[in-house]
DNA sequence: TTAACTTTGTTAACACCGATAACTTTGGAG
DNA sequence: CTCCAAAGTTATCGGTGTTAACAAAGTTAA
């Protein structure tokens, strides 16, 4: 009967889903060209007509995690500017607890210096906006402190993500005091940063 | 003359300085044992006979860094309260800027689990501990709000950590602007957690 | 239809890597 | 002086990313 095609269906799809799959089970070194190529049946040099090396293919893997962030972070209901706020928090951290491999190959400089895969950038550019909106609507409704976005970005986005880096690394209590606890951290640095302090 | 030593002086001690060496200029990935061993002028499998495998030798270069950051955090000036606080999260963020491939090292999950390594979770502690200690003095004196400890510092360690990472891994404005900022980060938290809020 | 060309695969090979087994040299303790 | 444990050695296994040279399949156009 019909033999294996010589032509792939879509390889560049297969591969990027494998690189994936093995990512979130067993981290970004587990991730090898050659065991991705024997495992969909293909030769090893096969996957560089589709990725010019090792690196940008995990780039890429890192690109479909950005979109996921940022889908998850523009799901959070806009209405309420504090509750915007605290849950676009909340789910920035939820996002790397459910991907705590995907979210350390997109931060954790696994990657080699911003500017060599610019559609990476431009990936984490848009998730990065989606809190930046936010933090900008908490002012011009008066809700934060007018201080100049870029210093608002920087805390907001620090504390999240080094909430989410030291929960997933294990350096918190963690377990089920967990969403009290990055609730409560969160509301710390709320408080600190409202226009009408109480 | 006297030929080569069969017997090398230290070699765990010159093993962990071209590991450091390897680590600070390029990163952890370009850590080799078979290349270390053939610029210390020995077999690689010698190696082994002082480092179980190649992981251990990560975790000695990160226990040693935990040293440096945890030495670098006492000898902030713990006078007045503010001023410790502030400049303790300034020095944590220095440390990282100035080591940043050892930072990636010490956080970011390259090495396997917490536990797997004890004197490595202990460097950590050490280090961690100067923080908690700053952290509780501020809220003894009443400078800082009399919130639970562990929050206080899941929140702080966040936005230094997070800082950190961002900073050097180029998320953040960075270059000369960054002393400034830092500074208005940290006094963004600060100024949230006081006692009584001006 | 068939010739030319591009895309996408192939095999072979290079230069690395971590790790183990089996053996040898050395230094020190009894 | 003998014996043993510590610290080296060579040989080898299986694995990696990557490139070069070549072959097959699909596409386009004369």
């Amino acid at each position: 009967m019909s033999r294996p095609a010589y032509h792939h269906g879509d390889l560049p799809q297969e591969v990027l889903q494998l690189a994936l799959d093995t990512l979130r089970a067993e981290g970004d070194t587990a991730i090898s060209l050659r065991a991705i190529a024997k495992r969909i049946g293909v030769s090893a040099p096969a996957l560089y007509r589709h990725f010019t090396d090792r690196e940008s293919l995990l780039a890429e893997v890192a690109i479909t995690g950005f979109q996921w962030l940022r889908d998850r972070l523009r799901r959070v209901d806009q209405a309420d500017p504090r509750h915007a706020l605290l849950h676009i928090g909340l789910e920035y951290v939820a996002f790397a607890e459910d991907e705590p491999n995907l979210y350390r190959l997109m931060f954790g400089g696994r990657i080699l210096p911003r500017g060599a895969h610019p559609r990476l950038d431009q990936a984490g550019l848009e998730a990065f906006r989606v809190l930046e909106e936010t933090v900008a609507m908490g002012q011009s409704v008066g809700y934060l402190k007018p201080l100049p976005l870029p210093l608002m970005m920087a805390t907001a986005w620090s504390l999240v993500h080094g909430l989410s880096e030291l929960t997933i690394d294990g350096h918190l209590p963690g377990g089920d005091i967990e969403p009290a606890l990055a609730e409560g951290v969160l509301t710390l640095l709320l408080d600190g940063s409202r226009q009408q302090p109480q």
